[in-house]
RNA sequence: CGGGAUGUGGCGUAGCCUGGUAGCGCGCUACACUGGGGGUGUAGAGGUCGCUGGUUCAAAUCCAGUCAUCCCGACCA
């Protein structure tokens, strides 16, 4: 600069701050990079799916949230549908008695359970309301129904003809947790848990791993979420299993969440409460269960998956919404054609099939600014963006924007249509084959301690920056192997059940194993 | 339940150290301009500073207690 004056300086200052230099921007503050945690709680909440409830740990699920719930429960029904399985409700008070009764399973979750111990209210002395009432037998609220269902099952089941037994419920449960997030943990959530009893503990072994593989399935190729499907470990297994299968997938910051489960019981809960039945024999035998559930903790696996600095990416066959069309007019006379446009588009869509169902889509013609309202849509994930205006009237073009890639594009609007359902399945793929690719490139075959360790340890210590991934090693599930791990915050995911049986040394015992496991950081 | 922190209009916050009855941003409302993009301007509405008590002429500001929330641990779908 040749000449200074303040006045020159100011100008230039302000030029640098106000005038249009692009500069990238993002929906969501802060970017995944910079602090994960904290992007997926504004996801969630630019995203509009749910909000923390006036009681502490609960959350209100809200309509766009709520939205891919319904779509979870609608797939997966008809897949447990299917698979043979029928749909029953059990209350959500459970006997304390019940709870009792499976040993394990009481350790397992005692200290997290809510108690009912009163049922009525009566006013205070200081004016408020106090419990009144006191019932003879505390009632728990479901943190699972293992026991409830099996009592019923104990009453249902008394000859062989009675097996299989295989019931599916839709329900609520609540476990006090500690700490809660949005839809990972809360201290109620939504979810499903299959039961069944059958004859033979091969017929339940089989069970647990079909409906593990109907996880997988659901996963893979309606949330586009790549999982491995795995058995885990002594130390993971849910209280009172034998064996637990889970599902496991890895979050965009690289650390690992367990998506669904399911249990094969053995005799642990028959025998503890007598669901036993004649066989054809006449001799007397325990019966052998399963079960199995998903949660609303899906939704947070859905948003970790595939979701970006600018909000929510949902995968077309999750979305509640495929299509939104967005009209775009000047004055009364335009908006009178563009919207007419609008809603005959809209109708056109709606006939269409999509894996099943219609295809949903809808008209925004709310009175926003326009970047207000493509925005808003942006953050909620809506897997494509139709513009239609005057311009495109004339042309029988749309503008069409869709939310996995930055680019808008003009197209006839007959091949929009006509290959809409294509450009889904599209997106669809494409989600998976990047969370695939995003898992793979984070996957690390590991055969030495010194390397784990590095592996799972963050350069920066006070400020850990995204690290780590999934861990392949030999290992032997033993005390030894858990205590090793401690320190470092990595637990042993799941032995997947893809193993190549080839033999090595174990990273963290040294002793000789065929076992494989894979290691994470665990949400 | 251990360690740390916070509690001010719908949301986010300044003020608190050095007491004198609240300021800002976003959002909201109205109007105008603008209109393939989260724009601009003008005018408004909205809080007594978590709760209780104390110190003081005077407290959002100091003290005590209490409740709640958040973060870090132990526990977990």
């Amino acid at each position: 600069m040749i000449c200074w004056h303040p006045d020159v300086e100011y100008r230039f200052i302000n030029f640098l701050l106000f005038s249009s230099i692009p500069m990238p921007k993002n929906a969501i503050s802060p970017t995944r990079q910079k602090d994960y945690p904290e992007w997926y709680q504004q996801v969630v909440k630019a995203a509009d799916l749910a909000e923390n409830s006036p009681v502490r740990g609960c959350m209100i699920i809200k309509p766009w949230g709520y939205g891919i719930w319904e779509n979870m429960q609608r797939v997966l029904d008809r897949m447990f549908k299917d698979t043979g399985h029928e749909n029953a409700y059990f209350p959500v008070f459970i006997p304390k008695s019940f709870l009792e009764k499976e040993a394990e399973h009481v350790d397992g979750f005692a200290k997290e359970c809510a108690v009912v111990t009163h049922h009525r209210l009566e006013p205070g002395p200081d004016g408020g309301l106090v419990p009144a009432g006191e019932l003879e037998e505390p009632l728990i609220v479901r943190p699972t129904s293992e026991t409830i269902i099996g009592d019923a099952f104990s009453r249902w089941v008394q000859s062989y003809r009675d097996l299989p037994l295989k019931i599916n419920q839709w329900a609520n449960v609540v476990r006090w947790e500690m700490r809660t997030r949005l839809f990972l943990r809360t201290a109620e959530f939504l979810w499903q848990e299959g039961h069944t009893a059958h004859a033979t503990k091969q017929e339940a072994l089989e069970e647990t791993r079909m409906m593990l593989g109907v996880y997988a399935d659901f996963a893979e190729n309606v949330m586009a979420m790549p999982v491995i499907k795995g058995e885990k470990t002594a130390g993971e297994r849910f209280p009172g299993a034998d064996v637990t299968y889970s599902i496991e997938a890895m979050m965009q910051d690289r650390k690992a969440l367990q998506a669904g489960t399911s249990h094969f019981l053995g005799q642990n809960f028959s025998k503890a409460q007598e669901i036993k039945f004649q066989d054809a024999e006449g001799g007397e035998s325990f019966a052998w269960t399963t079960s199995w559930g998903v949660s609303t903790r899906l939704i947070g696996a859905l948003i970790m998956s595939h979701s970006d600095d600018d909000g929510l990416v949902l995968p077309p066959r999750m979305a509640p919404r495929q299509v939104v069309i967005l009209p775009i007019f000047k004055n009364d006379e335009e908006k009178a054609k563009v919207m007419e446009a609008c809603k005959a588009l809209d109708k056109e869509l709606k006939t269409l099939q999509y894996h099943g169902y219609r295809v949903e889509s809808f008209v925004d013609d709310r009175d926003l600014r326009g970047g207000e309202k493509k925005w808003y849509h942006v953050k909620r994930g809506v897997p494509i963006r139709v513009e239609i205006g005057p311009r495109d009237l004339e042309k029988g073009s749309v503008f069409v924007g869709r939310r996995d890639q930055p680019k808008s594009y003009g197209i006839s609007q007959a091949e929009f249509v006509s290959t809409l359902t294509d450009t889904l399945d599209e997106i669809q793929n494409g989600l998976y084959e990047r969370a695939l690719a995003m898992r793979a490139e984070h996957t690390r075959s590991i055969k030495s301690w010194d390397k784990f360790e590095k592996f799972f340890t963050p350069k920066n210590k006070d400020q850990p920056e995204i690290h780590g991934g999934f861990a392949e090693c030999y290992f032997v599930d033993c005390p030894e192997t858990d205590e090793k791990l401690k320190p470092l915050k990595v637990t042993p995911r799941c032995i997947p059940l893809d193993q190549d049986n080839e033999e090595g040394y174990c990273v963290f015992t040294g002793q000789k194993t065929k076992v494989k496991g894979i290691f994470g950081k665990s949400y």
